[in-house]
DNA sequence: GTGGTCTAGACCACG
DNA sequence: GTGGTCTAGACCACC
């Protein structure tokens, strides 16, 4: 599982984590009832604390997305592509839908927006 | 001059309170050589901290948005609309870029990314 | 706010505290709109950890009992007492549910059951 | 011998294997002088690890609950069962004199307290 | 080997 | 002053 981390970013790294794995997971990257990386071999992959990596498993777990297996590690859960698949959709569209309500909030004129949507949403 | 908080916006208050003037500016709410409200009252109508807004106004100061008056205030500055519709702008334009990019890295399908901007792009 | 931590449990200190929090919402000991004890004050009344306090107020935020307050501390949400004395009352139900469950499932006998729930209901 | 595991629960599985097999003899589902299930049989029953089998006979054997017959394996031990029904309900007893305990210690109110222990202790 | 818990201390943004 | 984040390292139970 590849995981894209931005240590620069606002966003905390432990999120960057629980949002990364999700996508892998709805991506189908690890599949139901595997194992997830451990904490200390995903930590050493990312080059992170294993702290900030069970840190965000603890998240996934809470949201059983991941279950614990006593001893053997964490393995994903049996729906847990199809609600991380969900989650990845609900995330773009709230975060779409915010960032319109914000633009029409600052009155910036509903030309300028659907052109700078046209202009932006073809070519990437 | 109304502006729009969310005290529980991952964005800094202080930050927002720049935003939500330099939109106000942007719209014509404030026109040049007029003052904006004193640090204290608008503290009081946003009921926040007056520190809170002395930074953002110190910010709006270095950026040349408004300018002391002393013993007078602060007022917006000659040029000040224009570079705020710029901004505002480009802020949306930038997040938005920023937002596809995250969804198509995480690799939800285009279809879906294209059918959420259709359907929340023209209502609001 | 008086709480009691039993540092012997099997129960994590983290989550005593999160209990105990609860507990002492629902019991009227801090209302809502007011703010709960410091990270650093609590941790300092329990002689526990920092970061231990932390991460009980973290899973309390996570429930919305308590919201920040950027830079004041953490606040009672409004319908926290509700839920609190709710969830006071499920946790009790719950766990006296699975443990008659458990006693039934071992074959004890019903008299035996009654017997002892008779016993040490009252006296206490 | 039918033996029922919670893999979610806090208590530990050799723990739960432990009170399990007692509670079997207690019932009478295995004589005295009867040989228990072998190590490889009951875990692959149960469908869990054989070491942790073993780790709760050997906790069985410390109490002298089985006794260990030469390249026979396990046999019930002649005073278990009366030792086993002993401390089934010991356990119970003290799990609910510990759990109103907690109930009274929440301000949980009496008169909620009888009313979940009425409701619930009849009906199963 | 696995995750879970706790301690300790650093640095940051915010008010 | 407040909480949020991250690092570091210890000890534990479990498999």
């Amino acid at each position: 599982m590849i995981l894209s981390l931005d240590l620069n970013s606002a966003q905390a790294i432990y999120d960057q984590v629980v949002e990364q794995v999700k996508f892998g997971i709805a991506a189908g990257a690890v599949l139901p009832d595997e194992m997830v990386p451990s904490v200390r071999e995903l930590a050493k992959e990312l080059a992170i604390n294993p702290n900030t990596v069970a840190r965000a498993y603890r998240t996934l777990q809470d949201e059983n997305i991941v279950v614990a297996r006593r001893g053997m590690g964490l393995a994903v859960a049996a729906d847990a592509p199809e609600r991380c698949r969900e989650e990845r959709r609900a995330i773009f569209e709230r975060r779409f839908a915010q960032l319109v309500r914000d633009a029409v909030a600052s009155h910036l004129p509903l030309k300028e927006i659907r052109e700078i949507i046209r202009a932006r949403s073809v070519s990437e």
